[in-house]
DNA sequence: AGTAACCTGATTGACTTTATCGGCTTACGG
DNA sequence: CCGTAAGCCGATAAAGTCAATCAGGTTACT
């Protein structure tokens, strides 16, 4: 399960990425239209806007706006910002590589290599698919099967 | 992530997988063996015991026995009962659905999809990866390219 | 009987999650 | 130049989860 920071997190970004360039959206916009608490919203624009993935305007007329094109932002990345290494083990997170503490040796470790397919399945997916991906209200399956109006 | 619990509950039925046939698995042994907490572990048999996995005996030279055949025991089962579903998000889990609470309506939702793909990915590997598959020495992908000695 | 094993429920401590509070800083508009 | 509306920031809080432990109770072989 991933975190309701992080769900928070995509749904305002495509909120972002929907909006026309350089006019910013005020966070209580956001949080309205998205049903997002306004003070936590509040902490995750402001750690995305650390990370380098917003920036803002203050004062009046004030809020908002996407920083890099909707294409070159994916799933993963927002989702390591937010929840940490997407990889079930710790020893398998190519990002965030941590030994398991209760392993003995990785070679010997059962479980490792299973866990490891999922990894590898689950990378492929989140680091492949972007906000744009996600944008409009077809599925990815309608985009495909009519790719034009 | 997984939790411990489950590492540690698949660990477990590993070592009993590798048991003979009809000679009980003390949870002290399985703990030494593991390094496991040994208290922790009586939990997490128990449970799999209720839930049917395993069998019991009890008295001097008790212990636990797998109930079923390892080939039939899935990464995908195991998980599920130690830590519930598998799904990024609940709207998404095929065997415990639960509505997304803040989730005006499910056709709308914009991450919904991509989630989807990775849902369906880790089910399609944690279903069909069994006890018999984590069992050996070798990694799965050695098995395929020598398949007998 | 006695002892070695599993069974059981309650509790604990640390940590994480999901927020909320209260105030500070910036900047446009009149 | 001042009021107000916006974002900025650190602290706190309530609830839940996780990992583990405690203190015994029950069963069964010798």
């Amino acid at each position: 399960m991933i975190s309701q920071k992080a769900k928070y997190a995509l749904r305002a970004l495509l909120a972002l990425a929907e909006a026309p360039d350089d006019e910013p959206v005020m966070i209580a916009q956001i949080a309205a239209q998205e049903v997002i608490p306004r003070k936590f919203l509040e902490q995750i624009l402001l750690e995305l806007k650390h990370k380098g993935l917003v920036i803002s305007r203050r004062g009046k007329a004030g809020g908002y706006l996407l920083l890099r094109r909707p294409e070159t932002v994916t799933f993963g990345e927002v989702l390591r910002l937010m929840d940490g290494p997407l990889a079930p083990l710790p020893c398998l997170s190519k990002m965030a590589y941590r030994r398991c503490s209760d392993c003995a040796s990785e070679q010997a470790c059962k479980i490792r290599h299973v866990f490891a397919e999922v990894a590898e399945a689950t990378r492929e997916i989140l680091d492949k698919r972007s906000l744009a991906d996600a944008l409009g209200s077809r599925s990815l399956l309608d985009q495909i099967k009519t790719p034009a109006d």
